[in-house]
RNA sequence: GGAGAGGUCGCAUAGUGGUCUAGUGCGCCGGUUUCGAAAACCGGUGUACCGCAAGGUACCGUGGGUUCAAAUCCCACCCUCUCCGCCA
């Protein structure tokens, strides 16, 4: 969400950014529906109004007469549609407004896809091994630590166990990025993961104001609906994906103490994804799975880009230390405006060499997205000045476990199948081979 | 899941149809006083939108309804607390 007023004073730059993250959005339609929603709302304080002077009046029992009471009930027809309207024009300005993305960071390339993403940096040597790599799921069978048909016949497709020390090794990882994220003095969180709209809505997991979990990939709980007035009128609760719209919206409705910014925090969660825009991609194995287990950071930051730019650095050389102390050879990627969700200013991918599947895989994302969540959310802070503003607000994944876990497992890989646990990882698994 | 109590301005509390433009206390801010402070006294103190301003409108958990008029009455829902039941 931007300010109105911004996007008023903007139009241009405004619009190029819809151009540019390939978002279908009229904004002129959106600044007309504003004005709309203007007038109308002036002409209904004037009713008000006068409602309310003959509201005064009438209890004045001297003053008393049918005629006003007729003309009150007038009035009062007239202000019941105008609010109908006003109301359908509301939905109509939030829907649109909801749309609108964050002008991306001017360093941020400008493509259509993925394929416009540009590579920053590489650390570490891809492995050569003497013999043919496995993958992970050759590997995890033949080690008795992960079981992906039985996974399938009892969760459905993407279903999977895990087993034996390859329990330990995953969690072995959330103990390790857990304590990597307090050492750097972040606050862990066990948050929700089952939430209302609203948190969901806020980090933008939810396009439109109309919560649909069709559209949105998100799960959403059935719950024992009861009609009133023929709608379902309970609360629908929905599965976060991550931590970070649980994080984010536990500030939701506060006004933080400028004093305690940057907040530092980690949340470790089962998350939950329906995945039901990428049916038929990477269909094997655990790159891409319904649930799975991950540490994520996020910061709440003053609203300066400058700190907020230096915040999201800090955030990715701690997932880049992670990957290091793991010994991983990864790539650092900057995300181009049309692979870029419509809230974010600025985002950069950490990749993995994956050298079963012969490729570089996504193992992280730290995105900056201003104060596009925070407005949604209503977090503000109070400035120098004493006024309240919207925080900047920050996303990064610290390490989720099923990507990790392949990487681990294809990357240090021995020719007879075991798997040597990178040093560092070693304590927190408790064993040095598996 | 059942029964009961409750949700009002940062906090606490008053308000059971019109005089509520939501009172009071605490807190906070400013002033008087003081060498300085405390105390006392005086004044101020929510948010959003429209407006140059004067001013207007909305918001008393949320949504609907009754009424000329709703914090107040009715309905539904959400949340909190207490007790009971079930349960990791």
């Amino acid at each position: 969400m931007l300010d109105l007023n911004f996007i008023q004073q903007n139009v241009k730059i405004v619009k190029k950014a819809i151009k540019n993250k390939n978002i279908e959005l009229d904004l002129d339609l959106l600044l007309r529906v504003a004005k709309k929603k203007k007038e109308f709302q002036q002409e209904l304080d004037e009713l008000r109004q006068e409602k309310n002077i003959l509201a005064d009046k009438l209890q004045n029992p001297t003053e008393r007469n049918d005629y006003l009471i007729k003309k009150g009930r007038e009035i009062k027809e007239k202000i019941t549609l105008f609010e109908k309207d006003l109301q359908k024009i509301k939905n109509q300005f939030d829907s649109l407004m909801a749309k609108v993305p964050t002008i991306p960071s001017p360093d941020t390339p400008i493509g259509k896809d993925e394929n416009s993403n540009q590579e920053i940096s590489r650390w570490g040597k891809i492995p050569e091994f003497n013999f043919k790599p496995k993958d992970h799921i050759k590997l995890g069978k033949n080690l008795d630590i992960l079981d992906l048909e039985r996974g399938t016949k009892v969760a459905g497709y993407r279903g999977y166990y895990v087993k034996g020390k390859g329990v330990l090794l995953m969690l072995g990882l959330v103990n390790l990025a857990l304590a990597k994220m307090i050492k750097k003095g972040y606050s862990p969180f066990i948050p929700p993961t089952l939430v209302k709209g609203r948190a969901l809505f806020g980090s933008g997991y939810f396009k439109g104001t109309e919560y649909d979990s069709q559209i949105d990939e998100i799960y959403q709980i059935a719950t024992a609906d009861k009609e009133v007035d023929g709608n379902a009128s309970r609360e629908k609760k929905f599965l976060i994906g991550t931590a970070e719209p649980s994080l984010l919206a536990y500030y939701a409705d506060e006004v933080l103490d400028k004093q305690n910014l940057p907040l530092r925090m980690c949340g470790f969660s089962q998350c939950y994804r329906s995945e039901i825009g990428s049916y038929g991609k990477d269909t094997k194995g655990l790159y891409r799975v319904h649930e799975f287990m991950k540490v994520e950071q996020v910061v709440i930051s003053e609203a300066e880009i400058e700190k907020a730019n230096k915040l999201q650095e800090e955030m990715i050389a701690i997932s880049e230390e992670i990957l290091q102390d793991l010994n991983l050879p990864y790539r650092k990627l900057q995300i181009c405006s049309g692979d870029m969700s419509p809230g974010k200013y600025r985002a950069f991918d950490l990749e993995a060499w994956l050298p079963g599947l012969n490729r570089w895989g996504e193992t992280g994302s730290a995105s900056n997205f201003l104060d596009w969540q925070s407005r949604r959310l209503n977090v503000q802070y109070r400035n120098k000045k004493g006024e309240k503003k919207p925080v900047f607000m920050l996303n990064n994944t610290a390490l989720a476990t099923p990507r990790t876990f392949i990487a681990i497992l294809e990357n240090c890989q021995q020719k007879d199948g075991h798997i040597l646990v990178p040093k560092t990882l070693a304590p927190f698994v408790g064993s040095k081979i598996i």
